[in-house]
RNA sequence: UCCUCGAUAGCUCAAUCGGUAGAGCAACCGGCUGUUAACCGGUAGGUUGUAGGUUCGAGUCCUACUCGGGGAGCCA
């Protein structure tokens, strides 16, 4: 007999019940009475487990009695509808075979558990209820995405992860090399010589796919990536990993308006998406770890973005009347409690802020007609704060070449970049979505490190 | 990287003024005829994060380090 998906047992519970039937999965608990007993089987296919009953007419009745939690199992027997009230139906077991037994030092619990502990057994936390339902959540999410672009004839690209360009100017990197760390060739100046390193060149990974995106937007019209992405700063915060995926999106012929519709709309199909297909998940993650996480995203649907541009916002902090550790002057960039206090307090609602000063933005914004800012935008989300940056690109080869002599910047390193302007460059915007940050918003939880399978933090790579 | 709080049994925590280590859960043994974080009884389980220091005596006080939480910076 091939063995039933309790997923299908769910679904179309009519074709299974009063037959007979094969469950193979993991002991999650075991409830022994003298003469039977109950097991809570989870056969990873859906977020519930299946109860399984059993008795002393089973010839192992006393190795199943003893079943360490996490064993795995088969059980084969008829389902059944259930007397109690926690489940629709539970599998009455005829046969249990012990495919593998657990070891009595399991770490896991019947218990709550902190996900701090959680996080030092990382192999074992999607046995969890909660990791369980975060991680089928990020799969559901991540085809979602897909989904959305596709659906709207997005050209999905996969840029590098190794990269040549030591300037994508969005933070630290790591180094990528083969060169052997005990002999390290230098050239005359005593600099040390990349020229006889893998590549040939200093290389790095990644820390943003968007130069190369906008190449082939200039052909595709209208592309998206999702990768892998490094940074290696420093940042020892529940909202920054240095390994974490990112969706960015580039659309042409298109400005910063169309940037902000392309991103609250993919929000909210995503957000949809989930309502339907994880709702056993976020019931769970609802009542255990944020009370308000069904209400947020439910509401989502209905309600639009708040759109406001910095220099609004800057007023609107001035006029609150609230006390801020850090000033608010035009010039200078948002800070955390800012971002906080209009996504939190004023709009209650995730909320654009665009047009910032040129100088606290990247080179490659378009400049706007005030010379003093810029077509960028940022999305706030209350409890997570920035989860998406975005702009619309100077696509005037002149004003783009002007700013990066501005700012230092080496043209010839981005030569390519530069070429895109020389031939045929039309408008185009895009933005970074960051996809573990999105996950916190969607799930409630409230570190990054819980969204993330085996997050790679400053001294943390462990696994 | 900075500020701040913390680290005690496998897990979650307690231990009064500095006086020599305790509970629940898990494991193991036994009981229980519908349980669902099952319940009841028992057994075992400790170099109190690491290294120093103060003291007759340190889980408790001091110093450094390691790791973790929260906040900040950098950003997605």
């Amino acid at each position: 007999m091939t063995a039933s998906l309790i997923k299908d047992l769910h679904a179309r519970t009519e074709d299974f019940l009063n037959k007979e039937i094969q469950v193979n999965g993991w002991v999650r608990t075991v409830r022994p009475s003298r003469t039977f007993g109950f097991i809570e089987l989870n056969d990873g296919t859906f977020f519930s487990s299946l109860q399984v009953v059993y008795d002393e007419n089973l010839p192992n009745f006393q190795e199943v009695s003893r079943l360490v939690s996490g064993s795995a199992i088969r059980v084969a027997g008829v389902l059944v509808e259930s007397p109690g009230t926690k489940q629709p139906f539970e599998l009455k077991a005829e046969s249990i075979a012990v495919e593998e037994h657990c070891e009595p030092d399991y770490p896991l619990q019947k218990k709550r558990h902190t996900f701090e502990y959680l996080r030092t057994i990382a192999h074992l936390r999607p046995r969890t209820n909660t990791f369980s339902a975060v991680f089928r959540i990020r799969s559901a999410a991540a085809y979602a995405i897909h989904k959305f672009f596709q659906e709207r004839g997005f050209v999905h690209v996969h840029t590098p992860i190794v990269t040549g360009s030591d300037a994508e100017g969005a933070g630290q990197m790591f180094r990528v090399t083969t060169l052997d760390f005990d002999k390290i060739p230098r050239d005359e100046a005593k600099l040390v010589d990349f020229s006889r390193d893998f590549f040939g060149r200093e290389t790095s990974l990644t820390v943003s796919g968007q130069l190369e995106a906008e190449t082939y937007c200039m052909t595709f019209n209208k592309v998206y990536t999702f990768g892998p992405t490094f940074r290696a700063e420093n940042s020892n915060t529940p909202r920054h990993a240095a390994e974490f995926w990112m969706i960015e999106p580039e659309i042409a012929f298109a400005g910063l308006a169309e940037d902000m519709a392309l991103a609250e709309d993919m929000l909210k199909s995503v957000i949809n998406y989930i309502l339907k297909h994880a709702a056993e998940e976020l019931r769970f993650l609802n009542s255990f770890v944020d009370k308000t996480l069904l209400e947020r995203l439910e509401n989502i649907g209905g309600s639009d973005f708040g759109h406001i541009t910095y220099s609004e916002a800057v007023d609107i902090l001035k006029d609150s009347g609230r006390k801020f550790e850090y000033p608010v002057e035009w010039g200078l960039d948002l800070q955390a409690e800012h971002e906080r206090y209009l996504a939190e307090n004023h709009f209650g609602r995730p909320v654009f802020v665009t047009d910032y000063p040129k100088d606290i933005k990247a080179f490659y914004m378009r400049m706007n007609n005030d010379g003093r800012t810029v077509a960028a935008m940022g999305l706030l989300v209350p409890g997570v704060g920035e989860i998406i940056g975005g702009s619309q690109r100077e696509e005037r080869l002149d004003c783009l070449e002007k700013r990066m002599d501005q700012l230092g910047l080496n043209k010839e390193e981005y030569w390519w970049y530069l070429d895109i302007r020389k031939y045929g460059g039309a408008r185009h915007a895009g933005f970074g979505l960051g996809f573990e940050r999105l996950l916190m918003y969607l799930t409630g939880m409230s570190n990054i490190r819980d969204v993330i399978s085996f997050p790679r933090t400053p001294k943390n790579a462990g696994f």
